[in-house]
DNA sequence: CGATTTTCTTGACGATTGACCAAATTTATT
DNA sequence: AATAAATTTGGTCAATCGTCAAGAAAATCG
């Protein structure tokens, strides 16, 4: 899982011996496991209201630990978004692959999009926020533009499929269309989070039919 | 310009005299004159860190006036919120009733939209943030809904007299439609405020290639 | 077991925040 | 001009922020 991505700040004397074994990483297994804490909080109260202490209080540790894993609070918050990434990108791909016609396809695709925005709407608002926040903190913007990166290509993978599976190919380029799913999802996401209770079905049916013209 | 919508506090007297003639609205002048400054230091520093005294500083008053305008933080920012939607809808209404012909509006739009995001780049990342908040903060989602659906109507409006133009009906629906541009108006927006100087003129691109598809 | 290192707690710091208020000032009314 | 009302100032308040350092606790090792 590249967790040498995540390992941003070093113990002091780990230059001293590179072949230690068991210990070698529970330093980065710490950082992984504040990081999970950090992206709860970050999803509960947003990135303007998250605070070092909130996150150590969903953690079971005191707040004075976290700049022993971490130099500051960038530091901790861009690892908790590299670790977010790894959690997304392959939500659809066991269905992907097993789908054997579009219908199947399709539905599986639909079943699991609904299934996520009901229970991880916090997480998907974070993502939309933090990106909002990359528009103005350069330090996020990598991560931030790598993750998009990431997603378009995930729907890619979906649309490549589902076109393939009809013998045909997508009529849209695949920024189009990644940038016509986020902008769905975006929407339907608020609607949500607003105690709509159609909002997911109505995102199915407009998914439903906007598919079959794509590809 | 509905100013009514922006009052959201009243003056304690207010009910005593309604037809007081010249004092009428001072009130709610000054109040968009804060609002104008509290729009102006959430586009250069973003939700999470704007303060009232920011505000206040970008303003030609002191932070306790704002206390006198305003009952509290959340007040004030859903009134900046409000004024900014009006100062948007309306940018491509001009070349929309003007343009004759296909190509005269799409050239028109999308030289509008370069100067708009290469101009007013720091305001379009701020909506950006605000809708971001409205999924964490119940008290933006109102606010925040409607000028969606104002953004939406504006690009109907545009699409749908490029399709007239030719003869044509749109092929998607408002909401899709609406979905797309955001979606890449958002990914473009970002690559132009990490200083890619090829942003614009591939949004460009891309929405000439794009409309022609639609409508 | 004792020594050493790693990990974690605790409390403090300077700065900043939103809110609030009394007094000073300006503006309007009589 | 005198009075009243509206507006603005500037300071205080309690709360909270990120950061840091000193030392307790736990783990590791000779």
């Amino acid at each position: 899982m590249a967790e040498q991505l995540l390992a941003t700040k070093m113990r002091k004397d780990a230059p001293a011996r590179r072949a230690a074994r068991p210990p070698v990483d529970k330093f980065n297994a710490r950082r992984v496991e504040l990081a999970e804490a950090a992206l709860a909080t970050l999803a509960e109260l947003g990135y303007a209201r998250t605070s070092l202490r909130e996150i150590a209080q969903k953690s079971e540790f005191t707040h004075g630990v976290l700049h022993y894993y971490f130099t500051d609070k960038f530091d901790l918050i861009c690892c908790s978004v590299r670790y977010y990434k790894a959690k997304c990108v392959t939500r659809y791909d066991q269905i992907t692959a097993t789908a054997r016609n579009r219908e199947e396809l399709l539905e599986g695709f639909l079943d699991k999009l609904g299934e996520t925005i009901r229970t991880e709407a916090h997480m998907h608002r974070l993502w939309y926020d933090l990106r909002a926040q990359a528009l103005f903190e350069g330090a996020f913007r990598d991560d931030v533009t790598a993750i998009d990166k990431s997603l378009e290509d995930m729907v890619w993978r979906i649309m490549s499929r589902y076109a393939d599976l009809g013998g045909k190919q997508p009529a849209v380029s695949p920024e189009a269309l990644y940038a016509l799913f986020d902008g769905l999802f975006q929407k339907y996401l608020l609607r949500h989070l607003s105690d709509d209770d159609r909002a997911v079905t109505e995102l199915q049916a407009e998914l439903r039919h906007l598919l079959p013209m794509i590809g």
